[in-house]
DNA sequence: GGCCAGGCGGCCC
DNA sequence: GGGCCGCATGGC
């Protein structure tokens, strides 16, 4: 596990994940932009949801007091190149609701991640992302990017659920919060460079060791 | 033009 | 517990 992360950041160096949208922002800005960019990025390219998050931010709506007391219908038209804009848009006025609502705080990551995934529109993923890199708690991200890289090197297998997967990250790494942030960044930087669906197995710093070769 | 993107909820069985 | 569907834009 170590290894394969040391080869992608030797790599591709450190990734400059989040936030990135607002100048010097405080650290209220910071998590409200974070938690917006996790709801907006649900299957969806990263570059239709910067579109989206530079039209919020235009609009001083990064910040959920605002999106509080906006209309869903102008929220929806704002991040309409995110994709699924009328679902996102109503699930950013409840989690600004539930952000406004309750001291996050305090809880522990056990307890906050239970609550996170209460909220309509918050599943595992987004849940950890939130955790992770809103409120630098220790636990590690998994997507589909994730399990595709992982089940192609021959660590798992393709239908390894989401915690069993999350598991074997948090059993075989020391519980970093920058390794754990960097290393699922770097994971998807890989999907998106080499091990994509049809993966390019011949170019991948992973040639020689990975299991599954495609030709 | 088809495929895919840093998922999720609501169904159904 | 799994499998399928709707949600939707924009880039390649």
């Amino acid at each position: 596990m170590k290894k394969i992360y040391e080869k992608l950041y030797s790599y591709y160096g450190p990734q400059k994940w989040w936030p990135i949208i607002q100048k010097k922002p405080t650290k209220q800005q910071k998590i409200s932009e974070i938690i917006i960019g996790t709801i907006l990025t649900q299957n969806t390219s990263w570059k239709n949801v910067e579109k989206a998050l530079n039209n919020l931010n235009k609009n001083h709506l990064l910040s959920f007091k605002n999106i509080k007391k906006t209309k869903t219908e102008k929220l929806a038209r704002l991040i309409k190149s995110s994709g699924y804009y009328n679902q996102k848009a109503d699930r950013l006025k409840l989690i600004a609701d539930f952000y406004i609502n309750n001291d996050l705080t305090k809880l522990s990551t056990e307890q906050l991640r239970n609550k996170l995934l209460t909220l309509k529109g918050v599943g595992n993923e987004t849940a950890d992302s939130i955790l992770l890199y809103a409120f630098n708690r220790p636990i590690f991200v998994i997507d589909s990017y994730t399990k595709r890289i992982f089940s192609r090197m021959g660590f798992c297998n393709n239908n390894i659920t989401y915690e069993e997967l999350q598991n074997l990250f948090m059993q075989n790494l020391k519980k970093d919060i920058i390794l754990f942030k960097e290393y699922h960044a770097l994971l998807v930087k890989l999907a998106k460079e080499f091990c994509k669906n049809k993966p390019l197995c011949k170019k991948c710093i992973f040639s020689k060791s990975c299991k599954k070769l495609f030709k």
